[in-house]
DNA sequence: AACTTTTCCAACCGCCGAGTT
DNA sequence: TAACTCGGCGGTTGGAAAAGT
């Protein structure tokens, strides 16, 4: 027979994780690292099947994850990939490793998708530009090309669990407080795997009280580089991405990291859907990137 | 201010290929 | 070889927040 249930389906909890369930998986995986999802949810008591455990981490808590503010050139590489490769968001992914498919998928239904309708529609000359659409390349001139536009930046609302690395290392840094006897090992051990809580934000992400000028929010919050000092989880960090030989895959990076030393099994499917880095690669990076940079200059639009 | 509509995204669902027994 | 699960993927949805009326 096959193996055992992943997770018994009586008594999973659903819906948004809670800061407490985001540390208690993090802590998990100082200690034990990403992979063999299945055990997950036995071992540290949480109330979640094996895949909603890997998607949290995959999505939101391993490191290196960039989070809002699609810059340009990422906008004009995943137009270009999502027209060579269709709808593989984990094979685009892989070509941005700091974003997870998820993200892209997101970004690509919310804006890039009507903001290309648009784009058709005002390149239609049967079609001139509507009032809306040309306020729309007004808007688009004004607020995503000069500035990063204020609909892409993280500045949700704070009344709810936003599940960012920056709560998460507010969360430990308070619980780190609270028990530090238990957070000593766990430190002890970080210091020896490395660090969980990696954050990439620095450009990108700005809690709100910051943004807002007022810093009151964020005054208590242990700094991203002393996490990175006192959490340095290497072996968790990206993959390194050998872009001469094209050999490894970038993206999901934690996992393709993690699965390093795994059969091939647990390597992504897309793998097998990704054409060759190496072609690709030099394409995208090297010239039609730079195409779509120009057009996006060019073309009011982007 | 109150209500409605739209937007956004975190998370779930179901399927698939591959591995395990 | 069959029956089963795991990990991964893409599509979809629920609900909170934002925008509009």
């Amino acid at each position: 027979m096959g193996r055992p249930p992943c997770c018994d389906k009586v008594g999973i909890k659903k819906g948004p994780w809670t800061p407490e369930e985001d540390i208690i998986l993090v802590s998990y995986i100082q200690e034990h690292g990403p992979g063999n999802w299945r055990s997950v949810p036995t071992n540290t008591g949480l109330l979640r099947c094996s895949k909603s455990c890997r998607l949290r981490w995959t999505n939101y808590l391993r490191p290196g994850i960039k989070r809002g503010n699609f810059t340009p050139h990422e906008e004009g590489m995943i137009i270009h990939l999502q027209a060579l490769l269709g709808n593989k968001w984990a094979a685009i992914a892989s070509y941005l490793p700091q974003r997870t498919d998820n993200d892209i998928k997101n970004y690509w239904n919310t804006h890039l998708k009507k903001k290309l309708k648009k784009f058709q529609s005002a390149l239609d000359p049967h079609m001139p530009p509507s009032d809306s659409t040309k306020s729309f390349i007004n808007e688009r001139r004004s607020l995503e090309i000069i500035t990063p536009s204020p609909s892409l930046s993280l500045n949700h609302s704070s009344s709810t669990y936003a599940s960012s690395t920056e709560n998460i290392s507010r969360l430990l840094e308070g619980w780190m407080r609270s028990s530090p006897k238990t957070n000593n090992k766990i430190l002890q051990q970080n210091t020896n795997s490395g660090a969980i809580l990696m954050d990439n934000h620095h450009q990108a992400y700005q809690p709100k009280a910051e943004q807002e000028g007022g810093g009151g929010g964020g005054g208590d919050l242990v700094s991203h580089e002393e996490f990175e000092s006192i959490l340095s989880f290497e072996n968790l960090n990206n993959a390194a991405w050998d872009k001469s030989t094209g050999d490894s895959m970038p993206g999901r990076a934690s996992q393709a990291a993690a699965n390093d030393d795994k059969p091939e099994k647990n390597k992504p499917r897309s793998d097998n859907n990704t054409p060759p880095l190496s072609f690709l690669e030099k394409w995208l990076l090297d010239e039609s990137a730079g195409q779509v940079e120009e057009m996006m200059e060019l073309s009011p639009m982007f």
